[in-house]
DNA sequence: GTCTATAGGCAGATAGAC
DNA sequence: GTCTATCTGCCTATAGAC
């Protein structure tokens, strides 16, 4: 495939990179086909073609991006060893999406929750589900490790984190301040840093 | 004025509250004049009469917010004397919107954020400085007091409980389960506390 | 204050030519 | 695959009667 089919028409992909910045900047109530199709260069009917229904689109959308998130936390696993820095990359893997005043495609569909089709809700906790399932792997292994310290099960403190992450998304978005995320996700991880025990050197 | 007056017809407040609870549900972009007619037994342009424009609408439905919030932070101050118990009366001030799948209003407004209309910006934004600003009042008083443990700004501090408390009602909405937000709320608090001096009795 | 009637625009979606 | 043309429905908003 040369270049330049990748850089003209509206090929499914094309369309999945519009609509999802445009639903994550606006929500999926806030976007329409015109919108991408202005975007793209084409017409409305030519979306149709790849994507049937907006609901067809939006689910698409989301599935497509848990793949994608799905691969960056193997990318984790893989290049980082221990357990607080692997919940520090994780922490900015979440804040990339403020650079170009986006917000988590799931933490704004989360927001427009009861509105969404019962196949987009699925797809939607099914995103929550595994970043909750993967924080808990890592905290659990923090801790036998020794390298974080905390109270509870590690799948309330793993839900606790995704919902904290999410919020500071959504709270520091409108400031346009990214040092709002970074410093409240900063502070959110020290307090699960473990304390040195005043045996360990 | 007879109990029947306020029963019937659509006056400015019976329109905020019903609009209110539209946009808590399905954002300020899934809800129209429409919805907000239908429910109050009225047509279309009588809501208009009140509320001339959706952007006036939307932003009456941010100052009454606000103005009502203000309103608990003082009855907390009045009533509740400790700072840790300070916070958790906040915490459940949020909560409560979960009754009824609500979300906090200016939660949701946050994430449609790019799509409002610059008075509702403004007024969004003063929302969580109000919060920030009666959060970091009563965590400076908690660390003088010694009831409150905690490292850096008062500040950043408080940003990181709005911001997290926005998260968990965010996130724990999907699951319709108000366990989900409780129990992040309190572990969230619990990290607050200040842990008994050897000296203390 | 609330109504009927209606304007003007945009939404998601389809038919059918090329 | 992409287009033109079009449908139906809903949106916000206004005019004007009562």
């Amino acid at each position: 495939m040369a270049v330049s089919d990748r850089t003209k028409g509206a090929s499914a992909e094309r369309i999945l990179d519009a609509a999802e910045r445009l639903v994550q900047l606006r929500g999926y109530n806030g976007f329409s086909y015109a919108d991408v199709a202005a975007e793209l260069g084409v017409t409305k009917p030519s979306l149709h073609y790849h994507f049937p229904s907006k609901a067809a689109l939006g689910t698409a959308l989301i599935d497509r991006y848990r793949e994608r998130f799905a691969r960056r936390l193997a990318e984790i696993d893989e290049r980082v060893a221990d357990a607080p820095s692997r919940l520090a990359a994780y922490a900015d893997l979440y804040g990339a999406v403020l650079e170009g005043q986006r917000m988590c495609l799931c933490g704004m569909l989360a927001a427009e929750f009861q509105t969404l089709p019962e196949e987009m809700r699925r797809s939607v906790l099914a995103f929550f589900d595994r970043n909750e399932a993967w924080l808990g792997g890592v905290l659990r292994e923090g801790r036998r490790a020794g390298t974080l310290a905390f109270s509870g099960s590690p799948r309330d403190l793993a839900r606790a984190l995704v919902s904290a992450l999410e919020g500071a998304l959504l709270t520091a978005r409108p400031y346009e301040d990214a040092g709002r995320y970074r410093r409240t996700a900063a502070r959110l991880l020290a307090t699960l840093a473990a304390p040195r025990e005043p045996g360990d050197r």
